[in-house]
DNA sequence: GTCTATATACGGATAGAC
DNA sequence: GTCTATCCGTATATAGAC
Protein backbone atom coordinates (compact mmCIF):
# COMPACT_ATOMS: atom_id res chain seq x y z
CA UNK A 1 0.00 0.00 0.00
CA UNK A 2 1.20 3.96 -0.67
CA UNK A 3 0.14 6.84 0.96
CA UNK A 4 -2.25 7.54 -2.20
CA UNK A 5 -4.03 4.69 -1.47
CA UNK A 6 -3.90 5.08 2.15
CA UNK A 7 -5.61 8.28 1.97
CA UNK A 8 -8.48 7.20 -0.60
CA UNK A 9 -8.81 4.48 2.27
CA UNK A 10 -9.52 6.07 5.68
CA UNK A 11 -11.12 9.52 4.88
CA UNK A 12 -9.43 12.28 6.91
CA UNK A 13 -10.17 15.72 5.80
CA UNK A 14 -10.19 18.74 7.88
CA UNK A 15 -13.91 18.98 7.52
CA UNK A 16 -14.39 15.22 8.94
CA UNK A 17 -11.89 16.08 11.57
CA UNK A 18 -14.21 19.49 12.52
CA UNK A 19 -17.71 17.90 12.23
CA UNK A 20 -15.82 14.91 14.55
CA UNK A 21 -14.52 17.10 17.01
CA UNK A 22 -18.38 19.43 16.93
CA UNK A 23 -20.25 16.11 17.74
CA UNK A 24 -17.52 15.42 20.28
CA UNK A 25 -17.98 19.04 22.32
CA UNK A 26 -21.49 20.30 21.51
CA UNK A 27 -22.16 21.22 24.84
CA UNK A 28 -18.89 23.24 25.03
CA UNK A 29 -19.66 25.52 22.69
CA UNK A 30 -21.39 28.79 23.30
CA UNK A 31 -22.68 29.12 19.55
CA UNK A 32 -25.55 26.37 18.47
CA UNK A 33 -25.47 26.70 14.81
CA UNK A 34 -23.96 23.68 13.68
CA UNK A 35 -22.79 25.17 10.27
CA UNK A 36 -21.27 27.96 11.56
CA UNK A 37 -19.85 26.08 14.29
CA UNK A 38 -18.04 23.72 11.89
CA UNK A 39 -16.78 26.11 9.32
CA UNK A 40 -14.95 28.41 12.69
CA UNK A 41 -14.01 24.96 14.31
CA UNK A 42 -11.84 24.52 10.93
CA UNK A 43 -9.92 28.23 10.83
CA UNK A 44 -9.52 28.10 14.93
CA UNK A 45 -7.60 24.25 14.72
CA UNK A 46 -5.85 24.91 11.43
CA UNK A 47 -4.68 28.42 13.49
CA UNK A 48 -3.75 27.07 16.13
CA UNK A 49 -1.49 24.23 15.15
CA UNK A 50 -0.09 26.01 12.82
CA UNK A 51 1.58 29.09 15.40
CA UNK A 52 2.22 26.75 18.08
CA UNK A 53 3.89 24.07 16.02
CA UNK A 54 6.02 27.37 14.50
CA UNK A 55 6.66 28.74 18.29
CA UNK A 56 5.04 27.15 20.49
CA UNK A 57 1.44 26.98 22.04
CA UNK A 58 2.11 29.56 25.23
CA UNK A 59 3.85 31.83 22.64
CA UNK A 60 0.84 31.54 21.36
CA UNK A 61 -1.42 35.09 22.01
CA UNK A 62 -4.54 35.52 21.68
CA UNK A 63 -4.39 38.66 19.29
CA UNK A 64 -2.00 36.47 17.65
CA UNK A 65 -4.66 34.02 17.69
CA UNK A 66 -7.35 35.82 16.51
CA UNK A 67 -5.76 37.37 13.66
CA UNK A 68 -4.68 33.83 11.61
CA UNK A 69 -8.32 32.94 12.46
CA UNK A 70 -9.78 35.90 11.21
CA UNK A 71 -12.32 35.73 14.46
CA UNK A 72 -12.39 37.85 17.32
CA UNK A 73 -10.81 37.46 20.49
CA UNK A 74 -14.82 37.54 21.71
CA UNK A 75 -15.64 35.31 19.38
CA UNK A 76 -12.93 32.98 19.78
CA UNK A 77 -14.20 32.67 23.26
CA UNK A 78 -17.47 31.06 22.29
CA UNK A 79 -15.84 27.75 21.62
CA UNK A 80 -13.57 27.32 24.10
CA UNK A 81 -13.43 28.59 27.59
CA UNK A 82 -9.85 29.01 28.13
CA UNK A 83 -6.36 27.92 26.49
CA UNK A 84 -6.42 25.12 28.46
CA UNK A 85 -9.10 23.79 27.24
CA UNK A 86 -8.42 24.50 23.71
CA UNK A 87 -5.50 22.40 24.45
CA UNK A 88 -7.28 19.50 25.76
CA UNK A 89 -9.80 19.32 22.93
CA UNK A 90 -6.67 19.55 20.65
CA UNK A 91 -5.06 16.64 22.19
CA UNK A 92 -8.15 14.60 23.04
CA UNK A 93 -9.16 14.78 19.22
CA UNK A 94 -5.76 13.69 18.39
CA UNK A 95 -5.74 10.63 20.35
CA UNK A 96 -9.17 9.34 19.24
CA UNK A 97 -8.26 9.72 15.73
CA UNK A 98 -4.84 7.78 16.14
CA UNK A 99 -6.62 5.45 18.15
CA UNK A 100 -9.53 4.75 16.10
CA UNK A 101 -7.55 4.16 13.25
CA UNK A 102 -4.62 2.52 14.25
CA UNK A 103 -6.58 -0.17 16.34
CA UNK A 104 -8.36 -1.11 13.44
CA UNK A 105 -5.62 -1.23 10.69
CA UNK A 106 -3.15 -3.36 12.92
CA UNK A 107 -5.17 -6.30 14.55
CA UNK A 108 -6.75 -7.94 11.71
CA UNK A 109 -3.25 -9.69 10.41
CA UNK A 110 -1.90 -12.91 11.74
CA UNK A 111 1.63 -13.35 10.25
CA UNK A 112 4.18 -11.28 12.97
CA UNK A 113 5.92 -10.03 9.94
CA UNK A 114 3.47 -8.80 8.17
CA UNK A 115 1.78 -7.09 11.16
CA UNK A 116 5.09 -5.34 11.48
CA UNK A 117 5.06 -3.84 8.00
CA UNK A 118 1.60 -3.00 8.52
CA UNK A 119 2.01 -1.43 11.30
CA UNK A 120 5.00 0.58 10.62
CA UNK A 121 3.38 1.76 7.67
CA UNK A 122 0.47 2.60 8.74
CA UNK A 123 2.13 4.55 11.74
CA UNK A 124 4.10 6.33 8.86
CA UNK A 125 1.38 7.53 6.98
CA UNK A 126 -1.05 8.46 9.77
CA UNK A 127 1.81 10.78 11.13
CA UNK A 128 2.40 12.44 7.79
CA UNK A 129 -1.61 13.26 6.97
CA UNK A 130 -1.93 14.19 11.12
CA UNK A 131 1.15 15.91 10.99
CA UNK A 132 0.56 18.92 12.66
CA UNK A 133 -1.40 16.55 15.33
CA UNK A 134 1.27 14.59 15.58
CA UNK A 135 3.90 17.13 16.19
CA UNK A 136 2.21 19.07 18.38
CA UNK A 137 1.91 16.51 21.00
CA UNK A 138 5.11 15.73 20.91
CA UNK A 139 5.96 18.99 21.04
CA UNK A 140 4.16 20.09 23.82
CA UNK A 141 3.43 17.27 26.00
CA UNK A 142 5.93 18.87 28.62
CA UNK A 143 4.46 22.44 28.97
CA UNK A 144 0.77 20.44 29.61
CA UNK A 145 -1.00 20.03 33.36
CA UNK A 146 0.08 16.91 35.00
CA UNK A 147 -2.77 15.17 33.59
CA UNK A 148 -2.60 15.86 30.22
CA UNK A 149 1.13 14.78 29.86
CA UNK A 150 0.36 11.57 31.71
CA UNK A 151 -2.13 10.91 28.71
CA UNK A 152 0.09 11.78 26.50
CA UNK A 153 2.94 9.42 28.12
CA UNK A 154 0.33 6.84 28.54
CA UNK A 155 -0.30 6.82 24.72
CA UNK A 156 3.58 7.05 23.31
CA UNK A 157 3.65 3.64 25.88
CA UNK A 158 0.68 2.30 24.33
CA UNK A 159 2.51 3.03 20.48
CA UNK A 160 5.54 1.01 21.87
CA UNK A 161 3.75 -2.02 23.51
CA UNK A 162 1.86 -2.34 20.39
CA UNK A 163 5.07 -2.93 18.56
CA UNK A 164 6.95 -4.79 21.24
CA UNK A 165 3.97 -7.12 21.20
CA UNK A 166 4.35 -8.22 17.58
CA UNK A 167 7.97 -8.34 17.74
CA UNK A 168 7.54 -10.78 20.57
CA UNK A 169 5.38 -13.12 18.63
CA UNK A 170 7.40 -12.69 15.92
CA UNK A 171 10.50 -14.22 18.03
CA UNK A 172 7.70 -17.24 19.25
CA UNK A 173 7.47 -17.88 15.96
CA UNK A 174 11.10 -18.11 15.46
CA UNK A 175 10.76 -15.43 12.75
CA UNK A 176 12.54 -12.56 14.22
CA UNK A 177 15.97 -12.33 15.89
CA UNK A 178 15.96 -12.75 19.58
CA UNK A 179 16.49 -9.08 20.45
CA UNK A 180 14.93 -7.36 23.89
CA UNK A 181 11.29 -6.53 22.12
CA UNK A 182 11.16 -3.36 24.31
CA UNK A 183 14.24 -1.80 23.17
CA UNK A 184 14.04 -2.92 19.54
CA UNK A 185 10.02 -1.00 19.86
CA UNK A 186 11.23 1.93 20.72
CA UNK A 187 14.06 1.96 18.37
CA UNK A 188 11.42 1.53 15.74
CA UNK A 189 9.10 4.14 17.17
CA UNK A 190 12.40 6.56 17.22
CA UNK A 191 12.38 6.41 13.37
CA UNK A 192 8.73 6.99 12.57
CA UNK A 193 8.80 9.81 14.93
CA UNK A 194 11.61 11.48 13.04
CA UNK A 195 9.17 11.47 9.77
CA UNK A 196 6.86 13.88 11.76
CA UNK A 197 9.70 15.78 13.41
CA UNK A 198 11.98 16.42 11.21
CA UNK A 199 9.76 17.09 8.53
CA UNK A 200 11.75 20.61 7.33
CA UNK A 201 14.64 17.83 6.49
CA UNK A 202 13.37 15.60 4.73
CA UNK A 203 11.26 17.84 2.60
CA UNK A 204 14.56 19.71 1.74
CA UNK A 205 15.64 16.75 0.36
CA UNK A 206 12.67 15.50 -1.51
CA UNK A 207 12.20 12.87 0.33
CA UNK A 208 8.51 11.22 -0.35
CA UNK A 209 6.59 9.76 2.75
CA UNK A 210 6.64 6.71 0.20
CA UNK A 211 10.25 6.42 0.49
CA UNK A 212 10.56 6.85 3.63
CA UNK A 213 8.24 4.25 4.38
CA UNK A 214 10.04 1.98 1.73
CA UNK A 215 13.34 2.38 2.95
CA UNK A 216 12.32 2.38 7.49
CA UNK A 217 11.08 -1.02 6.50
CA UNK A 218 13.87 -2.06 4.62
CA UNK A 219 15.85 -1.21 7.46
CA UNK A 220 13.82 -2.76 10.41
CA UNK A 221 13.49 -5.97 8.44
CA UNK A 222 17.83 -5.93 8.24
CA UNK A 223 17.82 -5.55 11.82
CA UNK A 224 15.27 -7.97 12.91
CA UNK A 225 15.63 -11.06 10.72
CA UNK A 226 18.19 -13.22 10.95
CA UNK A 227 19.82 -12.21 7.50
CA UNK A 228 18.54 -9.95 4.86
CA UNK A 229 18.41 -12.47 2.05
CA UNK A 230 15.94 -14.46 4.13
CA UNK A 231 13.35 -11.59 3.68
CA UNK A 232 13.19 -12.16 0.27
CA UNK A 233 12.51 -15.99 -0.05
CA UNK A 234 10.03 -15.66 3.08
CA UNK A 235 7.79 -13.45 1.01
CA UNK B 1 34.72 2.06 25.63
CA UNK B 2 32.20 2.60 28.64
CA UNK B 3 30.29 5.47 29.31
CA UNK B 4 32.87 5.16 32.99
CA UNK B 5 35.73 5.75 31.25
CA UNK B 6 34.21 8.12 28.73
CA UNK B 7 33.74 10.32 31.80
CA UNK B 8 37.04 10.06 33.50
CA UNK B 9 38.61 10.85 29.80
CA UNK B 10 36.58 13.68 28.72
CA UNK B 11 36.40 15.55 32.02
CA UNK B 12 32.78 17.66 31.94
CA UNK B 13 31.80 19.00 35.12
CA UNK B 14 29.09 21.87 36.19
CA UNK B 15 32.37 23.47 37.51
CA UNK B 16 34.85 23.18 34.32
CA UNK B 17 31.65 24.04 32.57
CA UNK B 18 31.26 27.37 34.15
CA UNK B 19 34.91 28.23 34.53
CA UNK B 20 34.27 28.03 30.34
CA UNK B 21 31.08 29.61 30.03
CA UNK B 22 33.09 32.83 32.34
CA UNK B 23 36.28 32.40 30.00
CA UNK B 24 33.92 33.13 27.13
CA UNK B 25 31.78 35.77 28.28
CA UNK B 26 34.02 37.70 30.88
CA UNK B 27 32.81 41.52 29.23
CA UNK B 28 28.89 40.41 29.33
CA UNK B 29 28.85 40.13 33.49
CA UNK B 30 28.40 42.98 35.40
CA UNK B 31 29.66 41.48 38.22
CA UNK B 32 33.56 40.96 37.65
CA UNK B 33 34.87 38.86 40.80
CA UNK B 34 35.88 34.95 39.26
CA UNK B 35 34.84 32.97 41.88
CA UNK B 36 31.13 34.76 42.65
CA UNK B 37 30.80 34.33 39.35
CA UNK B 38 31.42 31.02 38.43
CA UNK B 39 29.66 29.66 41.77
CA UNK B 40 26.26 31.84 40.43
CA UNK B 41 26.94 31.00 37.07
CA UNK B 42 26.54 27.28 38.43
CA UNK B 43 23.05 28.46 39.64
CA UNK B 44 21.75 29.77 36.87
CA UNK B 45 22.62 27.65 34.02
CA UNK B 46 21.43 24.07 36.69
CA UNK B 47 18.17 25.86 36.91
CA UNK B 48 17.68 27.32 33.80
CA UNK B 49 18.08 24.49 32.00
CA UNK B 50 16.03 22.48 34.73
CA UNK B 51 13.12 24.87 34.61
CA UNK B 52 12.90 24.63 30.88
CA UNK B 53 13.37 21.37 30.60
CA UNK B 54 10.45 20.61 32.76
CA UNK B 55 8.22 23.15 31.27
CA UNK B 56 9.25 25.27 28.74
CA UNK B 57 12.18 28.14 28.64
CA UNK B 58 9.43 30.69 28.19
CA UNK B 59 7.02 29.57 30.65
CA UNK B 60 9.86 29.96 33.03
CA UNK B 61 9.53 33.33 34.65
CA UNK B 62 11.87 35.50 36.46
CA UNK B 63 10.03 35.04 39.62
CA UNK B 64 10.34 31.38 38.93
CA UNK B 65 14.05 31.46 38.01
CA UNK B 66 14.74 33.36 40.81
CA UNK B 67 13.48 31.32 43.38
CA UNK B 68 15.02 28.49 41.64
CA UNK B 69 18.38 29.80 41.52
CA UNK B 70 18.08 31.87 45.35
CA UNK B 71 19.03 34.81 43.61
CA UNK B 72 17.24 37.79 43.29
CA UNK B 73 15.43 39.18 40.26
CA UNK B 74 18.01 41.85 39.98
CA UNK B 75 21.03 39.39 40.68
CA UNK B 76 20.06 37.49 37.85
CA UNK B 77 20.32 40.67 35.61
CA UNK B 78 23.49 41.20 36.64
CA UNK B 79 24.54 37.70 34.82
CA UNK B 80 22.87 38.45 31.32
CA UNK B 81 20.95 41.62 30.20
CA UNK B 82 17.85 39.97 28.74
CA UNK B 83 16.14 36.57 28.41
CA UNK B 84 16.90 36.17 25.05
CA UNK B 85 20.51 36.46 25.94
CA UNK B 86 20.46 34.05 28.38
CA UNK B 87 19.08 31.65 25.88
CA UNK B 88 21.69 32.51 23.74
CA UNK B 89 24.44 32.09 25.88
CA UNK B 90 22.94 28.16 26.65
CA UNK B 91 22.99 27.69 22.91
CA UNK B 92 26.35 28.76 22.48
CA UNK B 93 27.85 27.15 25.51
CA UNK B 94 25.99 23.67 24.05
CA UNK B 95 27.25 24.22 20.69
CA UNK B 96 30.93 25.01 21.53
CA UNK B 97 31.38 22.02 23.94
CA UNK B 98 29.81 19.65 21.43
CA UNK B 99 31.43 20.45 18.80
CA UNK B 100 34.70 20.51 20.56
CA UNK B 101 34.44 17.78 21.56
CA UNK B 102 33.13 15.92 18.75
CA UNK B 103 35.36 16.38 16.25
CA UNK B 104 38.46 15.58 18.45
CA UNK B 105 37.34 12.12 19.18
CA UNK B 106 35.96 10.97 15.43
CA UNK B 107 38.93 12.26 12.94
CA UNK B 108 40.99 10.15 14.39
CA UNK B 109 39.95 6.51 13.36
CA UNK B 110 40.62 4.89 9.83
CA UNK B 111 38.69 2.33 9.33
CA UNK B 112 34.63 2.87 8.48
CA UNK B 113 33.36 0.46 10.49
CA UNK B 114 35.58 1.71 13.25
CA UNK B 115 34.74 5.51 12.77
CA UNK B 116 31.15 4.12 12.89
CA UNK B 117 31.19 2.92 15.63
CA UNK B 118 33.01 5.24 17.51
CA UNK B 119 30.94 8.06 16.74
CA UNK B 120 27.88 6.54 17.58
CA UNK B 121 28.95 5.45 20.94
CA UNK B 122 30.61 9.25 21.55
CA UNK B 123 27.36 10.81 20.49
CA UNK B 124 25.31 8.76 23.08
CA UNK B 125 27.59 9.43 25.78
CA UNK B 126 28.13 13.11 24.97
CA UNK B 127 24.12 13.28 25.11
CA UNK B 128 24.23 11.57 28.71
CA UNK B 129 26.97 13.39 30.13
CA UNK B 130 25.16 16.62 28.76
CA UNK B 131 21.71 15.90 28.63
CA UNK B 132 19.98 18.78 29.93
CA UNK B 133 22.03 21.00 27.21
CA UNK B 134 20.47 18.42 24.11
CA UNK B 135 17.37 18.31 25.46
CA UNK B 136 17.16 21.70 25.26
CA UNK B 137 18.54 22.93 22.41
CA UNK B 138 16.50 20.23 20.78
CA UNK B 139 12.74 21.41 22.35
CA UNK B 140 13.24 24.90 22.39
CA UNK B 141 14.96 25.46 18.94
CA UNK B 142 11.52 26.39 17.17
CA UNK B 143 10.61 28.98 19.60
CA UNK B 144 14.01 30.67 19.11
CA UNK B 145 14.55 33.89 16.91
CA UNK B 146 15.57 33.44 13.45
CA UNK B 147 19.73 33.45 14.33
CA UNK B 148 19.58 31.17 16.41
CA UNK B 149 17.26 28.33 15.05
CA UNK B 150 19.55 28.81 11.72
CA UNK B 151 22.20 28.00 14.23
CA UNK B 152 20.41 24.88 15.55
CA UNK B 153 19.32 23.45 12.51
CA UNK B 154 22.93 23.68 10.90
CA UNK B 155 24.25 21.99 13.79
CA UNK B 156 22.01 19.29 12.79
CA UNK B 157 22.55 19.13 9.77
CA UNK B 158 26.25 18.92 10.49
CA UNK B 159 25.79 15.96 12.62
CA UNK B 160 23.90 14.27 9.68
CA UNK B 161 26.70 15.03 7.88
CA UNK B 162 29.40 13.54 9.61
CA UNK B 163 27.57 10.27 10.00
CA UNK B 164 26.73 10.16 5.97
CA UNK B 165 30.27 10.40 5.46
CA UNK B 166 31.54 7.69 7.00
CA UNK B 167 28.80 5.78 5.62
CA UNK B 168 30.04 6.79 2.18
CA UNK B 169 33.38 5.82 3.37
CA UNK B 170 32.23 2.28 4.24
CA UNK B 171 30.05 2.17 0.80
CA UNK B 172 33.32 3.25 -1.29
CA UNK B 173 35.48 0.29 0.65
CA UNK B 174 32.65 -2.13 0.07
CA UNK B 175 32.48 -2.77 3.88
CA UNK B 176 28.94 -1.49 4.35
CA UNK B 177 25.48 -2.42 2.20
CA UNK B 178 24.86 0.60 -0.27
CA UNK B 179 21.84 2.20 1.21
CA UNK B 180 21.08 5.70 1.16
CA UNK B 181 23.60 7.18 2.67
CA UNK B 182 21.80 10.51 3.74
CA UNK B 183 18.55 8.51 5.02
CA UNK B 184 21.10 5.98 6.48
CA UNK B 185 22.46 9.10 8.69
CA UNK B 186 19.19 10.38 9.58
CA UNK B 187 17.89 7.32 10.63
CA UNK B 188 21.02 6.51 13.16
CA UNK B 189 20.54 10.07 14.62
CA UNK B 190 16.97 9.37 15.23
CA UNK B 191 18.11 6.45 16.94
CA UNK B 192 20.89 8.58 18.95
CA UNK B 193 18.65 11.36 19.74
CA UNK B 194 15.85 9.04 21.71
CA UNK B 195 18.42 8.48 24.47
CA UNK B 196 18.01 11.87 25.62
CA UNK B 197 14.67 12.68 23.94
CA UNK B 198 13.05 9.93 26.12
CA UNK B 199 15.04 9.66 29.55
CA UNK B 200 11.90 9.54 31.56
CA UNK B 201 10.96 6.31 29.38
CA UNK B 202 14.75 4.79 29.59
CA UNK B 203 14.99 5.35 33.42
CA UNK B 204 11.68 3.84 34.29
CA UNK B 205 12.79 0.54 32.33
CA UNK B 206 16.30 0.96 34.05
CA UNK B 207 18.34 0.86 30.77
CA UNK B 208 21.26 1.88 31.60
CA UNK B 209 23.52 3.93 29.08
CA UNK B 210 25.83 1.55 28.07
CA UNK B 211 23.16 -0.96 27.33
CA UNK B 212 21.52 1.35 25.01
CA UNK B 213 24.91 2.14 23.34
CA UNK B 214 25.43 -1.51 22.91
CA UNK B 215 21.77 -2.41 21.84
CA UNK B 216 22.05 0.48 18.72
CA UNK B 217 25.87 -0.92 18.34
CA UNK B 218 24.16 -4.13 17.36
CA UNK B 219 21.12 -3.18 15.47
CA UNK B 220 23.31 -0.61 13.02
CA UNK B 221 25.24 -2.84 12.05
CA UNK B 222 22.54 -5.71 11.37
CA UNK B 223 21.32 -2.62 9.43
CA UNK B 224 23.98 -1.89 7.82
CA UNK B 225 26.82 -4.74 7.07
CA UNK B 226 25.79 -7.18 4.40
CA UNK B 227 25.07 -9.85 6.82
CA UNK B 228 24.91 -10.28 11.15
CA UNK B 229 27.63 -12.92 10.91
CA UNK B 230 30.47 -10.99 8.79
CA UNK B 231 30.31 -8.07 11.78
CA UNK B 232 32.15 -10.81 14.03
CA UNK B 233 34.11 -12.11 11.39
CA UNK B 234 35.60 -8.70 10.40
CA UNK B 235 37.24 -7.61 13.74
C1' DG C 1 -22.81 35.34 16.40
C1' DT C 2 -19.38 38.60 16.38
C1' DC C 3 -17.21 42.69 17.62
C1' DT C 4 -14.71 46.40 20.59
C1' DA C 5 -13.40 47.97 24.88
C1' DT C 6 -11.79 46.97 29.17
C1' DA C 7 -10.76 44.59 33.78
C1' DT C 8 -7.21 42.39 35.95
C1' DA C 9 -2.99 39.92 36.53
C1' DC C 10 1.45 38.77 35.41
C1' DG C 11 5.45 39.18 32.55
C1' DG C 12 10.35 41.25 31.89
C1' DA C 13 13.29 44.68 33.14
C1' DT C 14 15.28 48.70 35.97
C1' DA C 15 16.41 51.97 39.81
C1' DG C 16 18.35 52.76 43.76
C1' DA C 17 18.92 51.30 48.77
C1' DC C 18 21.97 48.60 51.37
C1' DG D 1 27.15 42.13 44.81
C1' DT D 2 22.65 41.61 46.10
C1' DC D 3 18.12 42.95 47.35
C1' DT D 4 13.34 45.20 47.22
C1' DA D 5 10.16 48.02 45.08
C1' DT D 6 8.27 49.47 41.03
C1' DC D 7 7.57 50.71 36.01
C1' DC D 8 5.31 49.48 32.07
C1' DG D 9 3.92 46.40 28.45
C1' DT D 10 1.31 42.58 27.21
C1' DA D 11 -1.35 38.46 28.49
C1' DT D 12 -5.93 36.16 29.23
C1' DA D 13 -10.52 36.63 29.81
C1' DT D 14 -15.06 39.08 30.09
C1' DA D 15 -18.88 42.54 29.42
C1' DG D 16 -21.88 44.50 26.77
C1' DA D 17 -22.89 46.93 22.20
C1' DC D 18 -24.40 45.73 17.73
Amino acid sequence: MNYAAFRQKIHISREDICLNIYAQNREKFRIKKEKTVVKNLGKIFTAALKISNEKGFQAMSMRNFSKETGLSIGALYSYFSSKDELLEMIQRQGRLMVKRLLDDHILALEDPLDRLRKAICIHIYLSEALQPWFYFSYMEAKNMNRAEKEKALASELATDLIFADIIRQGQSSGTFLPRDPQLTAGLIKAILQDWYLKRWKHAKRKISVDQYARFVLECVEAMILPCPALAGIRK
